[in-house]
DNA sequence: TCGATACGAGACGGTGGCGTTTCGCAGGTC
DNA sequence: GACCTGCGAAACGCCACCGTCTCGTATCGA
């Protein structure tokens, strides 16, 4: 990785197009899905020339990936408070809120894609395994503070809270409300209080 | 809906083909999804003409709707037994394996194509909406023997118990044994004792 | 001002998909 | 046997897409 860009003669890239380029392969990618999108759609609506686009990236491929990245390292400091439920409310309206968005609807794509297209894949598991951590670190912190079951299994803990808020994202479609999260939260705490 | 089908002179049409074409499109389409399957590979794959599949369906969407929809029909009786744990356990079980075979790859697909085609979704949200009522009704027995709380909210519930396996299937992918699935029973039941 | 590179717009070739059609043959009813 | 429809194979027209290329213009350092 290049930490400065050399400078080089003549014109220099336009950030305006980077970023114009990024949001809208996003945009493209989480409404069509990695076939179902064209470079041609992606340059028109970040309003810019194909030769721009592969200027930047070799192929539609690298593109979806490129752009897969750049929301995946958006960073997000987890919660590390010493208040259980608020720190669990926390990781769940960041997934609730993350996952409604357009980053959502490509995270669909990407649960679809990657099946056929396995670098896609592979950003996408880091961010899981990133929020799986921080989860944890709060189920370990309210373990010690004794306000959880010592020998709880954190994967289980892990996929009870988690797994409604995914389920409502992606299959049942429900709305997901703070008193929705609330009782998720109250649920599990209550199955495994010490 | 025509019961029996008038008899038309000529040839019948084949049984044989019928069910390639189907099984074809189920195994096509989840692998590739609705944009990334070709008719084509369909055909060849059902070791059928494309004019034998374009004499049955009208369009690509029709066919990849007639394969969903002959999933999704295929009845399954719901546990209806006095033994919570086992009839929970059965249609976890039922889902996890359901959706490990081809038609949960299928599943993936609809889940990410639902945006741009509609269609696909409403036969997969009829199937939602089935195995949420058994689950339902399961509960509701449960509460009318006194097993658990009579102030619980169903629906949160419901999402408890499938939430995490769903997670599994979808997000995460960890493999779901029978101890996983008796964990999440059991911290259900444990978090709405009565 | 000059050279170099980037820019948006758009044309281009090649490929592949959808849906139709044609072909010769197979499998039914009357 | 006469007739009708279905069959697999393959070719077809049409269109959309990928990735390349060319155009005239814009923007940088020297």
């Amino acid at each position: 990785m290049q930490e400065i860009a050399e400078r080089r003669p003549g014109r220099p890239r336009s950030v305006a197009a980077d970023e114009a380029i990024l949001r809208a392969t996003l945009d493209e990618y989480a409404e069509r899905g990695y076939e179902g999108m064209s470079v041609d759609a992606v340059a028109a609506r970040a309003g810019v020339g194909k030769a721009t686009i592969y200027r930047r990236y070799q192929s539609k491929t690298d593109l979806i990936v490129a752009a897969g990245s750049a929301v995946v390292h958006e960073d997000w400091v987890p919660p590390a408070g010493d208040d259980l439920r608020a720190d669990l409310r926390a990781v769940l309206e960041h997934i609730r809120d993350g996952f409604s968005t357009t980053a959502g609807r490509a995270a669909r794509m990407v649960v679809a894609d990657s099946w056929s297209h396995p670098e896609l894949a592979e950003a996408f598991q880091g961010l899981v395994a990133q929020r799986r951590a921080s989860t944890r670190r709060i189920i370990d912190k309210a373990i010690a503070r004794g306000e959880l079951a010592a020998n709880l299994d954190a994967d289980v803990v892990t996929d009870l809270f988690a797994g409604p808020v995914f389920y409502r994202l992606f299959i049942s479609g429900a709305p997901i409300d703070d008193v929705y999260i609330d009782s998720i939260i109250d649920s599990v705490i209550r199955a495994y209080a010490p």
